[in-house]
Order: structure tokens, then sequence, then C-alpha cells
DNA sequence: TTTTCGTTGCACACCGCTGTGCAGCGTAGT
DNA sequence: ACTACGCTGCACAGCGGTGTGCAACGAAAA
């Protein structure tokens, strides 16, 4: 049975207070050391050592954690037999605080662990490219770029938008949804009429 | 006059090839050090310093020329009478070569050397947000988001797809700056017009 | 009580990159 | 011929981050 020992308990807690303070600190600046991680979570930098050999595996157990919850809502979404566009508003209202959380991983992308990252991302990226082939395939989104570029570059928006969130209050998903849909081909007075009309 | 010995035309030379290197390296790992920008330019290292005490002036060296080209462009297209849009269309079509020489400078805005470049970069961003304004202003544009966020994501966009051209060559100019159009707020038969069918 | 074990605090080696100093070399300018 | 000077090659110090080793503490488990 899986009855946890007290001791357990308490390392699973510290290591999940690792994780979510790392997402923290990272989120605010990418080029954040073990240390600053550590002294974050009120912890030793070598304790985090214990719980995390490398720091490619702190940022693996990272995006296995963002994949699961991402993959989670994108195969509810497409799922439905909803149009396209409607999933992808819904995917984007329930992915916001998701993305928001895990903004750091788009900036880590590029640079020393951008391989490692980019592997991990790829059920992702094949959920999204499906979706938006499928609004493609029934003209509900525009054929101006292959599915698994405007995918990309579409969901790119959403998470730039959900970044200048923290410095900049304004846009907020509502604007970053609206601003997705345009770019995916959908009439703007459609696009309105999905998030529905700001009331 | 300006006549140029022979040894100041040689400095000049090198100097402007490392910088044009720098450009390569850098924009293929914007990690890359000293070190392998001098080795692509064939020269050492310590040259590399003689020329720019420091990465920063290389840096800050590399962003103004980038300033001085994408605002002359800019101040050009934003002088015409045309409409917003087809001002718009104008500026990407010029200022496409150039993104994509510089789209290192995208990825160096964040990280260390990110408040100096986003300080040389202001005229840019204010010429910018001033096109999409008038476009706003008339009607041409959609007002979803304010101009000063909407005209930064409008070509953070087109220099990504920019950036994936290096990788990917799919995409190429003419999509691009349909996409851009599309999440401006120009509707898709309009954007279709204004670059041309693609005949 | 005795053992186990997560955590601590320190030590250390290693690495890569930045920036500097300096002697020497070759060539363009005088 | 002599000087000036950009480039070279090397050495060196410094910095900041990573990853490891180890003795010691304290509390849960036996």
């Amino acid at each position: 049975m899986p009855t946890e020992s007290s001791r357990a308990r308490s390392m699973n807690e510290t290591r999940d207070r690792i994780l979510d303070v790392a997402l923290d600190v990272l989120g605010e600046n990418p080029d954040a050391g073990m240390g600053d991680i550590a002294t974050a979570a009120g912890v030793v930098r070598r304790t985090v050592y214990g719980h995390f050999p490398s720091r490619l595996d702190l940022i693996r157990t990272l995006t296995e954690r963002a994949v699961t919850e991402v993959t989670g809502v994108l195969t509810e979404v497409n799922a439905t037999d909803t149009a396209a566009d409607a999933a992808w508003v819904e995917f984007i209202a329930r992915v916001w605080p998701v993305a928001h959380r895990y903004r750091v991983l788009l900036a880590l992308r590029r640079g020393e662990y951008g391989e490692a990252i980019h592997g991990l991302l790829g059920p992702v990226d094949e959920l999204l490219a499906d979706l938006v082939k499928r609004g493609q395939d029934s003209d509900v989104f525009a054929q101006h770029l292959p599915a698994g570029i405007l995918s990309q570059v579409a969901y790119g928006v959403v998470f730039a938008l959900a970044d200048s969130d923290r410095t900049n209050g304004t846009p907020g998903a509502r604007a970053a949804t609206i601003t997705s849909l345009l770019m995916l081909g959908v009439p703007e007075s459609r696009a309105i009429a999905l998030v529905g009309d700001g009331s």
C-alpha cells in the first residue's frame, strides 16, 4: 500500500517546493543558478543536488510536468466534436494559467537545454498541429502557413502575451485569445463572438 | 578630406568583418563567446578585444547598426500618406532581410544585455507603435490590444518567422507578412490583396 | 536507545568565459 | 633605414556556476 512514512512525506514536500519555487525563480530569470533556486526554496544548494543530480534533471522534471498538464487539456479539448476554432478558444482558456506558470520553458528552448526540452515537448507540438490541421481542413483556419508552423507561432504568441502579463497587466487572456484567433485566420467578428463580447 | 590610409582601411575591414561574422555566429548561437567570433572571423581573440573593449561594446555596436537600418526604413515608410496596412506591408518587405540578419538581437533581449539592447531599440519601438496607432485610429487595424503591445507582438512574429526561415525554409516573407496583417486585424481578403496573390 | 537518513555547512576541483599584459612580428607610413 | 602600429600568441587573474565529498546535526524509525 502507498502509505508514506513521515520522512518520505516531508521529503516529497521539499522536493515539490523546490520544483514550484524553481518555476517562479526561473520564470523571473531563466539564467538563475541552482543556488538562487535553493535559497528561494529555503534550502541549501547541496540539498537541491540531493533531489536532482544535475540542473538538467531539474529542467527535465519541470518540462515533464508541463507536458503532462498541457497534453491533458489538449487531448480533452481535441476529443470534442466542436468546431476547431471553438476548441482552440477552450484550449487557450484552460491552458492560460498553465502557460503562465511554465512560461520559462519557452525562454529555455533556446540555448543549452533547448534540445532536451524540445524533445519532451514533441507530443504537445503534435497535438497542437493536429488541432490546427483540423481547422484548416474544415476551412475554419487559414492556410497561409503549414499547420506545424502556424500552430507553433500561434501558441508562441499566447505564451508571449502570458509572459508580458507579468510585467504589464494590460492584455489578459481574452486579448491573447483574440490575437491568436486572428492569426489563425478567423475573422474578427467570429473571434469576438467566440470569446464573448466582454460583457 | 576623409582619405583613409591603407592601414586605416585594413583596420576598418577587419573591424567590419568581425561585426559581420559576429552577426552570423551569434545568430547561430546567441551564447557564442568572443573566442568563437574571433575564430570565425579569422582573427585571434585578443584582436577582437582590440576593437571592442568588452563583449557589451560589440553587442551595442551591432544593435546600433540595426537601429540605424530599421529606423531608416521605418521613417521613410511612415512618412508616406498611404494607408497604415499598406505601409506595414511595405515596411515588412523592406525590413525582412534586415530582420533576418539581426534576428539574434531578439534572442539577446532576454538576459544580461537585455537592458542595453532594449534602451537602444527604444526609437524603433516608438516608430512601430506610431504606425500601428495610426492604423488603429483609422480603423484599419483592430484594437483588441494597445498599440504598444500589438506592434511588439506583430513584429515579434515577423522576426520569429524570419528566424525559422533559417532552419525551415518554408514560410518566407509573404507568409510572414500575411500572418502579421491578420493579427493586426486586417481581414484575410484584404491582406492577400495587399501582398499580391502570389502570381 | 540505537540506527537511519534527510539536511546542513563547509570544503574542493573543474570548467568556460571575460578581460588584461606583454613581447614579438610584419608591414605600411615617414 | 627607422618608426608606428595592428595583429599575434601566450600567459595570467578573476569570476561565477556546476557538481562532489564529507563530517556533523537532528529528528523520525527500528
